[in-house]
DNA sequence: GCGCTTGACTTGAACGTTCAAATAAGCTAC
DNA sequence: GTAGCTTATTTGAACGTTCAAGTCAAGCGC
C-alpha cells in the first residue's frame, strides 16, 4: 500500500456536531470555524460487480466466474475483466455473497477480558484466533455477555439473525450449559476446552494439562527434589482439578507424599498461602502452580524468605504468560501451544460448517518451558 | 431464557472427521462407535420473514410493519402475527436488512492484545466497547494486523466489501497514518486518542492525561512532597510525551524541580531505574508513573530500599488497571472513564455514519483514585 | 351516488451476489 | 450439411429484507 496523504485536511473547519457529554466532564478544544468534515455514503463510493461488468463489456456473471472460477473464462476477456477490477479496486460484497451461499465467514467468540487476573492465557489466544480466522478469510466476531445465561441468549440471537455461522468457546467446564445449549441446537461450534461432560462428542481442542504437570513433577524429582508442593485454586471440576490431579497421581507414583496448597487467584493470595507453607520445619523444595499468577507469588514469597528462586526453591508456573517474565530469575512455566489450538479451532469450525460434521476431539500436550526458576 | 438440557446425547457414537494434527502432538481420546454428532444446516431451520407471514395468513410486509413500525397494523392483525413469530421465534435476519439498508450494524476494532504490558488498559476498554455496541444493537468485528500498513490494508479491505460501516481506532500518536488513510478516503471512524496532528478536525475522544498528572502532583505538592520525580517511557510524541508534559509545567508552576526518569516498558525495568534514582543523597519522596507497570516496579523498588510505600514513598500510578491493587498497600492511581469513552465513540460513531458528520472532539478528565500509597 | 380521502394491507423492485439454465458460436463426425 | 458436442458467455432466479407504489374497501361530504 502507498503511503497516503489527507486529502481533506486544508481548507477552515467549523463547529462539530453538538456534544452529548456534560461539559463539567469535558475540557474544551479548540473551536473551529467552516465545514465539520464529512463522510460520504458507501453506495456512492463502492463499485459493485455490475459496476466492472459494464466497464469491461461483460455480463456480471462473467465478472463473478472471474473471480470464482478463472478458467471458465477465456484468457482475454478475463484479462479485461481483471483491468477494470484493479481499476475500480473492486471487492466483492460480503454482504451479497453471504446472503447468497447463506455463510457470514464469521464466528463469534466470548471476550473473557477482564474478568479475572488469569487471563492473560485467553488474551494471547483471542489475538491468535483473530489471526488465524483471518488466514482463512474470517471474521471475529465479540460478544461481552453479563452472565452464563445472556451468554446463551447472545448466542441464540447472533444465530438465529444469521449474524454468524457458529461459536469458538473457551474456558469449558463440567455441567458447562453452553455446551449442552449448542448440542442441543445443533449450533455449529468448536470449543478450546474439552466436553468434560461428553469427552467423546469432539467438537474441542484442549490442552492436557494433567500431563504437563506430570511432566514437571518428574523433572523436579529428577533433580532431587522430594517435597514438591501444589498451588493454586480450589476449584473442584475443570482445568484446575484436571492439573491438580495431575500432581497428585505423579508424586503418589513416584512415592512421594502430595501437598497440595489451596490459594485465591492473584499474586498476593499466593503469596501469602506460600510463606505459610514455606514457614514449617520441613518444608517444600519445589512449588508446581496452577498460573503464572500464582508462581510470581511463590517467588515474592522465597524473596520474601531470604529462598534464592531455582537454587533453594524450584518454581514452575502454569500458562508462560509474560508474567512469568517479570521476577528475576524468570520463572519456568508451562507453556500451552494456544496458536495451534486457534487454527485446529478455526479449521475444525469450518469443516463443521461446510459439512456438518463435529470436529474429532483433539488433546494437545503442553511443553514446560525451563527458565531459571527450575 | 430456560434452562436447556441436551437432545442429542444419547445413543452410540462414532469415529469424528479426521484430525489433522500429527499424532505425535496428540494424546488419544477414548475411542467412539456410532454416528458423529452433526449439526443442520441454517436453512433448515431459520425461519424466514415469509415463513412468519404465511403462517400468520398476512404479506411479508405486514411482518415488517409490525416489527419497524406497528402503528401501521391494525391490533388484531398486530397480535396474530406477533403470535406466529413467537411461536416460530423468528429473528430478522441480519443479512436481509444490511443488504437492503447497506449498513451492517458492525464496525472493526483492532485488537491491541498482547503486544505490551500496558495494554491492560485497552483490554479494558475493549471489553466495554464491546457492552457499549451491543447496547445500540450493534457488533463488534476484530482485526489483529501484523503492522500499521497491515493495518491500513485491513480497513481497506473491510470497508470495500462492505463487511462494517466504520472504525473504532485506539492509540494514536503523532503522524499517525491511520487517521490520515480514513480521513482522506472519507471512511466512517472515531478514535479514541485525539488526532495529534489536526485535534481540531474532531473523530476522537481522548482524556487530558496533562490534567490528571497536574491533579496529583498537586496533591503530593499540598501533602509536602518537595521532590517530585516523574517516571515513565522515552516517547517524544503521544500520550506519554502528554502526560510528562503535564508534570514538568506543573511542578514548574509550583516551584519545584522536575525530574523526569526514564525507564522501560516492564516492571523490572522501572524498580531498575526507580532503585537508581532513589539511591542518592536527596531522593525524590514521591513517584508519579506513566503507567501501573511502572508504578508497581516503584513499589517494588521502594521495598527494596526499606521505604514504606505511602508515609516515606509517594507513588500514583495511571491508568488504574488491576495491576494497582497487587502490591501492598494497594497503590494510587489515575482512571481514565474508559466506559464513558467507549459509549461516547460508539454514540458518535453511529451519528457518523447516518449524518456524514464526524464527531466532534471530547476531551474528558481523568480522576487520580487515592488508596495507600499517596 | 359519485368522487375523494383514509386506513390496512399487498405487490413489485431493489440491495449484490452466485447457482442454474439458456443461448450462441465454433468444432467434429458421418 | 446437419446433428451432436464443447466452450464462452448471458439471463433468470433466488437469498431475506425494506422502500415505494399499488390495490381495495370503507367512510365521508355534498
Amino acid at each position: 500500500m502507498a503511503t497516503v496523504t489527507p486529502k481533506n485536511l486544508s481548507g477552515p473547519f467549523s463547529k462539530m456536531s453538538p456534544s452529548t457529554t456534560p461539559p463539567s466532564q469535558t475540557t474544551p478544544v479548540r473551536p473551529q470555524v467552516g465545514a465539520p468534515l464529512r463522510v460520504e455514503p458507501q453506495s456512492e463510493r463502492i463499485p459493485t460487480i455490475e459496476t466492472v461488468a459494464q466497464r469491461a463489456g461483460v455480463s456480471r456473471q462473467t465478472v463473478s466466474n472471474v473471480i470464482n472460477a478463472p478458467d471458465r473464462v477465456r484468457p482475454e476477456t478475463r484479462e479485461r475483466v481483471q483491468e477494470a477490477i484493479d481499476a475500480l479496486r473492486y471487492r466483492p460484497s460480503r454482504l451479497g455473497s453471504a446472503l447468497q451461499s447463506r455463510l457470514t465467514r464469521s464466528f463469534a467468540y466470548r471476550c473473557h477480558i477482564n474478568e479475572a487476573e488469569e487471563n492473560l492465557l485467553l488474551d494471547r489466544f483471542l489475538h491468535e484466533l483473530c489471526r488465524a480466522a483471518a488466514h482463512r478469510q474470517h471474521h471475529i466476531v465479540l460478544i461481552s455477555p453479563t452472565d452464563e445465561a445472556d451468554e446463551i441468549v447472545a448466542y441464540d440471537d447472533l444465530y438465529r439473525t444469521g449474524s454468524i455461522d457458529g461459536f469458538i468457546l473457551s474456558g469449558t467446564y463440567p455441567g458447562d450449559q453452553r455446551l449442552d445449549f449448542l448440542i442441543s441446537e445443533r449450533i455449529p461450534f468448536a470449543s478450546f476446552g474439552r466436553n468434560w461432560d461428553h469427552p467423546e462428542l469432539g467438537g474441542w481442542v484442549d490442552i492436557d494439562g494433567a500431563a504437563g504437570v506430570a511432566d514437571a513433577v518428574r523433572h523436579f524429582w529428577q533433580h532431587g527434589h522430594r517435597r514438591i508442593a501444589w498451588i493454586g485454586g480450589s476449584s473442584t471440576g475443570g482445568a484446575d482439578n484436571d492439573r491438580r490431579m495431575g500432581y497428585r497421581s505423579t508424586v503418589a507414583e513416584l512415592g512421594g507424599e502430595p501437598l497440595a496448597i489451596e490459594c485465591s487467584e492473584t499474586i498476593e493470595g499466593a503469596a501469602a498461602a506460600a510463606l505459610a507453607a514455606l514457614d514449617v520445619t520441613n518444608p517444600p523444595t519445589a512449588f508446581i502452580c496452577a498460573t503464572d499468577v500464582a508462581a510470581v507469588g511463590c517467588a515474592r514469597a522465597a524473596t520474601d524468605m531470604n529462598l534464592t528462586v531455582g537454587a533453594e526453591l524450584g518454581i514452575i508456573g502454569f500458562d508462560d504468560t509474560r508474567l512469568a517474565l517479570a521476577p528475576t530469575p524468570q520463572l519456568s512455566s508451562i507453556r500451552q501451544p494456544t496458536a495451534l489450538v486457534a487454527e485446529l479451532l478455526i479449521d475444525g469450525l469450518i469443516a463443521t460448517v461446510s459439512s456438518g460434521v463435529v470436529m474429532a476431539p483433539h488433546m494437545l500436550s503442553p511443553t514446560v518451558i525451563h527458565r531459571g526458576s527450575s
